[in-house]
DNA sequence: CAAGTCAGTTCCAAATTTCGGAACCGTGTC
DNA sequence: GACACGGTTCCGAAATTTGGAACTGACTTG
């Protein structure tokens, strides 16, 4: 195991839900002996990537880390155009907007977009969550191929929230739906009385895939709301699919024009 | 060398200049050869530190670095209450403000507050520039020691613009007008007609130092308003340092009741 | 106030990695 | 067909990492 493997092994025990760890969290959480925690942590801090509070002596990413991320912004194009898309919907629907990227079954948030409708923010940019369990996450999927979807889900299948599908064949099922429909949906599951609705977006050029989502309130919320919510998105998708030559593109087109 | 500095050294290669590199250009700025630039990008790149363009095949700063940049943002205390501040005095006056860190003789913007005026942001999160040509940076040298400055500054000593400190001897100088004076002024430094203020404050409690500035057009300014701008700051200081707990408000408070 | 905990540091020989030069390869371009 | 770019693979020598154990120094607790 390389020096550098072990060094990410420990910048992945950080997560919002734990964004600083003690000298014993690291060695419980990696299962290295106290000498080689000691000496990666110190390399770690030494050179940018964790800092260390000089009051409580527990270590969080550090200032380099921060001035990668800003960079990682930078890599705009598929993401920013998909924002400024999602910037006009929830502006005119109201509702929250998120944009969201895959990492093994896990997706990652890069981007919101605040609603005018006073339902908090409860995934800010960087949150890591199931895939498993979100509309854009599971639209996300539903673009690769079975076996890569196998794949990623871990061997044991994970404990997700009661709307989620609860083992690999509902995932399935679920999956297949999407690509039947087109739609994918979620209602109370990461967050109860929460839902949302979303699609994935594929670049045709550099083949990278982004999830985008519209979360609102259930209760707050009327079907004909969310059919709304859905002609919007379908819009949006159909429009940012031209605009980035989205592979998908082509299928519709073929089918509407009755092509197939 | 180990593996992770020779990581390092890579990804400090990427800056807001050069937000991506290809292949070649790593080479060229680390120096290494290519073998050794193969594995550590493949290594960099597979554990999420770095990505690669599909198409472009250029490298820039990847998933995990957002991610972990996004929780350096969670350590805040100072900083927050830092921003507050800032925020209120940039709506009383306009100007647009900055909070920096120290890192060696650079400095990197970690907030900004845009002000109402039309002057546009020069300077991003992330940002690092020269803290001996801003007024926020020099001001967090001048709390350093003279030995610490000293070994802060390159060997041989960084070309800077006009106004700025063109050799150690001038550069001392300046810090020692800070400290006697207390005021830190920047014009036309960095940015041609851009003028700013700014002062460093440290946390009694932790010893972390940030630098906070105000930033306007040299131009468009009056000296009545610079006038204005210093006593808003001396203030922000002063209730920020009692706040903190920063040792030089005890100093300040001796000076002032005459203890001293 | 002795004992224990936390957070490290230092040492060392053994085991593992890394290093860099050279050869090779696939794609795109002149 | 040659050349450049952007890599990959191979290999033995050289350097680094590893983990157990002993040791510190600051705090806390019984």
């Amino acid at each position: 195991m390389s020096a550098l493997t072990n060094a990410i092994e420990i910048l992945r025990c950080f997560s919002s839900a734990r964004p600083d760890l003690s000298f014993a969290d690291v060695m419980a959480l990696t299962g290295k002996p106290k000498s080689s925690t000691s000496r990666l942590l110190r390399s770690l801090r030494d050179c940018g990537l964790l800092e260390q509070d000089p009051h409580t002596r527990r270590y969080r990413p550090g200032l380099l880390t921060f001035e990668l991320g800003r960079l990682h912004r930078a890599h705009d194009d598929l993401i920013s155009m998909a924002e400024r898309e999602l910037r006009e919907v929830c502006a005119r629907t109201g509702h929250t907007g998120y944009i969201a990227v895959l990492d093994g079954f896990e997706q990652v948030v890069l981007r919101i977009v605040p609603g005018s409708n006073p339902l908090r923010v409860v995934n800010p940019p960087g949150q890591r969550t199931p895939a498993l369990a979100t509309s854009n996450g599971r639209a996300m999927l539903a673009r690769l191929s079975d076996e890569d979807i196998r794949a990623r889900v871990p061997a044991t299948y994970p404990k997700l929230p009661r709307n989620s599908p609860q083992n690999f064949k509902q995932l399935m099922a679920r999956l297949d739906e999407i690509r039947r429909t087109g739609v994918s949906e979620a209602a109370d599951e990461s967050i109860e009385g929460v839902g949302s609705q979303g699609f994935a977006l594929k670049s045709g050029e550099t083949g990278e895939m982004i999830g985008i989502a519209v979360s609102y309130s259930v209760q707050a919320t009327t079907a004909a709301e969310r059919a709304n919510v859905r002609r919007e998105l379908a819009a949006m998708a159909a429009k940012l699919r031209r605009l980035t030559g989205d592979p998908l593109d082509q299928d519709t087109a073929r089918i509407q024009t009755g092509t197939r």
